[in-house]
DNA sequence: TCCTACATGAGTTACGTACCTCATGTCTAT
DNA sequence: ATAGACATGAGGTACGTAACTCATGTAGGA
């Protein structure tokens, strides 16, 4: 038979359209028994709301606002860019985006950002920021306000987030951990690891998850202290520079973080940039571009695309409490190889 | 301003709603000048039809059918479970979906199953089979018929299809070889090339990927003539039997399509086993199981859920003549290793 | 017994679009 | 000049749901 409509649910539980309607959106003045009853028959019938013109009906239209605010310019950029291709694009079902930028590394700012968000009645927003204690709060508040939060690219845990949009970056730290092994071969050697900040969870989680794979798998491979940029690619270069010297033997790379522009021109002209592996994270212009010139030899990516696709999608279902299918918004974690390289855009 | 809707477009435009109709719809009698001015309005004041109300209007439901018939059960199997999964799941947006499955090898009965659709007013079909004549003339007739149609898995070139959904298999052949020439290492050896069946189109264009990437990049790789099993797993063991007699000194495996159980049953237990490198394509539980207890090193997939989906938002907008986005609808190639398996479901 | 609080029914309007009918206006060919 | 073809306007109904009003029914407490 046709789809069954609230009629069918009407007629078959043997009460009013005003009553079904009463039931479905949770209002007031319904006796329990009639309620349980109307719900039987719902799952009796097999009904499913009809979003469309629900949405039609009810004129909905769900703002939406990403809070860009990591300190790694790069790859908030590619999310940007992303959510402006969407806005610009065509089909934005019922959907506002707005992107509010807080300057790099102004964490106050970031707070006071979702804190000013709590009164221009959003219905979702998405954060990519360091964890901080001023930012968990902030999110905390914005849920005691009713709004939809998820986290993106970097979770921020006991927030209250409704969501973490993200891959794993403990799994993607093992990956690049048996990706160094595999590619540096049974002789193995000495690794250096980068980071811009360490700051950000994801470059902690992404370092524990490499040291766990080398550990785990007992691989010839000898992980250096984290070499960390403090979000200052001055220091970053030193920094670099340093345990280059101190180390002549360094056999692979591996960066967790922002800051690869900088780890290539310190290597590009030296003889060690022929052997030497380097695998970095994210498809920026750069990363791209080493892989192209053979200067990377795998980034770990996550896809950008589905990742604001998703954040969105979770967004809007928070929104009017229906269900996610978890399967859909698994971001995974994507190995890119400049034999792969033309899959993403 | 909100959202610009059709009356916008005949205030704006200076016509009757009536007009804005016709012109919207295709429907004859309206001057080619009042057409254009319409149209000038709508990019004017950036109208976007509601695709929900419209689709409400017009009761719209697509209709849609999967037809599977390549010779490899497993992985046809994967498709069908995903279908399934959707259409038991939440949500099925105004859209029926049907599976019908051929029987293995069968291809006369594949045509005629694509034939008999064309009285049964689908909507779409999306097409998971062998490229022969007959299959590619019932397409051709398909269309003729007004037909939305994909090729799912293993495209059907010059069948007039409207789009091919999966990946570019010639790519993913040459990340086999990117990823067998790393995992070998400068010593290089001979490679054995294994195929259930070379009459899908998918299974040669990996084969080919292979060689290039191998010649291309004259990579020390000596990639053995394809060992095939036209669609028996007996032939297939037997002849991959001959070959390991034949060359005791084989260093990898890489299956472009199906059979992968009946060589691993063949290596088990063998010292070989241990040292020989083994890449395979798609996710199933026989590759999946070869990855957890590493018997396979790499498996190059397709993320299975994100096909039938892409199929179906594909068809339904050939359907109703409206634009998709290519971003979202290319079907990447996806390296599983051990260590990201649990990124697939 | 009557009043009140609450449960329910009946009905209306609106959302944006599709599709239909009927009336009227305008231009062209004869 | 007039018929006929064509272009357009005006208006209605429908789709499935949300949100509302108003009337009626019923049960329990005073």
């Amino acid at each position: 038979m046709l789809r069954p409509t609230v009629k069918d649910i009407a007629k078959n539980a043997g009460v009013s359209l005003a009553t079904v309607d009463r039931v479905l959106n949770g209002r007031p003045g319904v006796r329990k028994s009639t309620i349980d009853a109307v719900f039987k028959t719902i799952d009796e019938i097999g009904y499913v709301r009809d979003v469309g013109a629900a949405n039609l009906a009810r004129r909905r239209e769900y703002k939406l606002v990403f809070v860009l605010a990591d300190g790694d310019s790069q790859s908030s950029a590619a999310v940007e860019n992303k959510i402006n291709e969407i806005i610009s694009g065509p089909s934005t079902e019922r959907t506002v985006l707005e992107v509010i930028k807080a300057p790099e590394g102004d964490l106050h700012k970031v707070a006071n950002i979702l804190n000013s968000l709590r009164k221009k009645n959003y219905d979702g927003v998405a954060i990519m920021a360091p964890e901080t204690p001023l930012v968990r709060d902030a999110i905390l508040h914005l849920k005691e306000a009713g709004v939809s939060v998820v986290t993106l690219v970097s979770d921020i845990p006991d927030s209250g987030r409704d969501h973490y949009v993200g891959i794993d970056n403990v799994a993607a730290g093992r990956i690049a951990g048996f990706l160094m092994s595999r590619f540096l071969g049974q002789q193995g050697g000495k690794v250096l690891v980068t980071s811009g900040s360490m700051r950000l969870r994801d470059s902690v989680e992404r370092r524990l998850g490499f040291d766990s794979y080398i550990l785990d798998k007992n691989q010839p491979v000898n992980a250096l202290a984290t070499v960390e940029g403090h979000d200052s690619i001055e220091i970053l270069t030193n920094a670099v520079s340093n345990a280059l010297l101190l180390h002549p033997d360094i056999r692979g790379f591996y960066s967790v973080g922002a800051g690869i522009p900088a780890l290539l021109a310190l290597l590009r002209g030296t003889e060690r940039m022929e052997s030497a592996i380097v695998i970095a994270h994210d498809l920026t212009p750069q990363t791209r571009e080493g892989l192209e010139n053979e200067t990377i030899d795998a980034v770990i990516a996550q896809n950008v695309g589905h990742m604001v696709r998703s954040a969105i999608r979770v967004l809007k279902a928070v929104s009017d409490g229906s269900q996610i299918d978890p399967a859909q918004e698994l971001i995974r974690i994507d190995i890119v190889l400049k034999e792969n390289l033309f899959n993403w855009s």
